[in-house]
DNA sequence: GCAACATATATGTATAATGCATCAAAGGAG
DNA sequence: CTCCTTTGATGCATTATACATATATGTTGC
């Protein structure tokens, strides 16, 4: 850091923060992976006031010398002992009311996990719940999550607000970010790609333009091992080229259309 | 609201939320329009420390009974006589030292605004500056304001992130959402439409390819006027149909590619 | 060992979007 | 009326995609 004026020191020592209102500031975490083709989030039970018994996204207080992103980070080590992985801001979320207990604005994060990372836990109060998006496309609204027997679950707070916006997010930033190999084995095959894909786009993608676009984008190598014991020819493993992008300050942007080539 | 069970209330009405620290929350927006040819922000000459002299975005803190957007809001009304224009939440900002009097996490928001919505006020600590994008497509980064002379402004805090932030979002939405319009009259030509375009990217687009793609997305209607004065064939002059999309809660997702017909 | 089977992978074709070139149309200026 | 500029339409080559078809390569059953 620069040295600073004298005049501008001694207004930084003298400073009083306390007549400014201040909300409480959190960070929820959207902890997604892909299980029997299905979008599952990482949900904690909760076992207190409010919302009790409701299930709620891991998520917790920003501390006064910590980034958001150092909490994000935090969170996900410290609530799902994930270190690594694909995570980046989501949004933040400031009704006035959708904290009962006091003013909390909390910004959220989300991250992606190839399923392998993320066991369904034992315990009870944590779980994986796959989601149930009411939506077509990029339409957006609230998502649901679900029990092992389909039943709706109770979220606590505006988690399904979350969860919809973290929808909305991975459809749109599909084609033009690593999204797709953040959600599988390092070694995975064409075939498991597109079924990644099809389950975050809740719709089907044709087999061979799927292929072609993938294999032209020049983000794919093959390994040149194969899988094995399948019953059927064995698919190319391939793996992605570059980074997965976590957390690098640039949360947005994609490939343009409609442009000169020269 | 439903009305929540007496153990929930008693707890709600015990609760004391001292505990936790809490830092400030401001909302800071980044009011964006096009004048000759360039991206140009509105910023504040900041009076006081820290970053004296310097230039700021419009901002403020949010209260306490305030949901973000309507802090975004407001702000934009107070600072900038604004209502009614394409506004959407972009970025969390929380680096520990972003501003050395004390935390505050700063919720940005920007603004497309039409460029006579938006006159070059004549009060010298208010000014419009066109911004300079050291870098090309969606690299990202920060981004530069400059004066009349072509000088560089000094920021304050680290609002040339926040406007490289912005200057990210608005390229990667451009195509698959009503940006153009926003900055545009009511009634534009397509030359118009294309220039804005042009500007916003950053490089040239082809001219017949552009109208093709605009024409076919069924968001113009042709109202039959024309430029009128204009020293060679007038244009027609468009409308844009439907919503500019401000602050509903979807700020992100795009158009698809690669799925089948039917 | 051999045939049946399932899926991977390659090839071909129609359709649509785009880049680029060409040309007619519609106004103003002299 | 002629010249000039820009609009706006049309044609063509190129590219990406959806979709259909054909071939390759492994497993499994006999």
């Amino acid at each position: 850091m620069p040295q600073r004026p004298p005049e501008e020191q001694a207004f930084l020592d003298a400073y009083d923060p306390a007549p400014f209102p201040r909300p409480s500031v959190a960070v929820d975490v959207v902890v997604l992976t892909i299980l029997e083709q299905r979008l599952q989030v990482l949900l904690y039970r909760r076992g207190a006031f409010p919302f009790r018994d409701c299930w709620a996204l891991p998520g917790g207080f920003v501390g006064l010398e910590e980034s958001l992103d150092a909490a994000a980070a935090r969170l996900l080590a410290s609530k799902a002992g994930l270190r690594g992985v694909y995570l980046e801001q989501l949004y933040s979320f400031g009704a006035p009311q959708r904290d009962p207990r006091t003013r909390v604005i909390s910004v959220a994060y989300y991250a992606l996990v190839p399923p392998r990372q993320l066991e369904d836990p034992a315990r009870s109060e944590v779980r994986l719940a796959p989601l149930q998006v009411p939506w077509e496309g990029e339409a957006g609204g609230p998502v649901l999550a679900r029990d092992e027997r389909d039943r709706e679950l109770a979220l606590a707070f505006d988690h399904a607000d979350i969860l919809g916006m973290a929808v909305l997010r991975i459809r749109g930033k599909l084609d033009y970010a690593p999204i797709g190999f953040a959600l599988l084995p390092p070694r995975f095959t064409l075939h498991q790609l597109r079924q990644v894909h099809e389950t975050i786009l809740g719709r089907r993608l044709n087999k061979d333009s799927f292929r072609r676009r993938m294999l032209a984008s020049g983000q794919l190598e093959n390994t040149g091992e194969r899988q094995k014991q399948v019953g059927h020819r064995p698919a190319a493993l391939f793996r992605h080229l570059g980074e997965l992008g976590s957390l690098s300050p640039a949360p947005t942007g994609r490939k343009t259309t409609g442009g000169y080539d020269g």
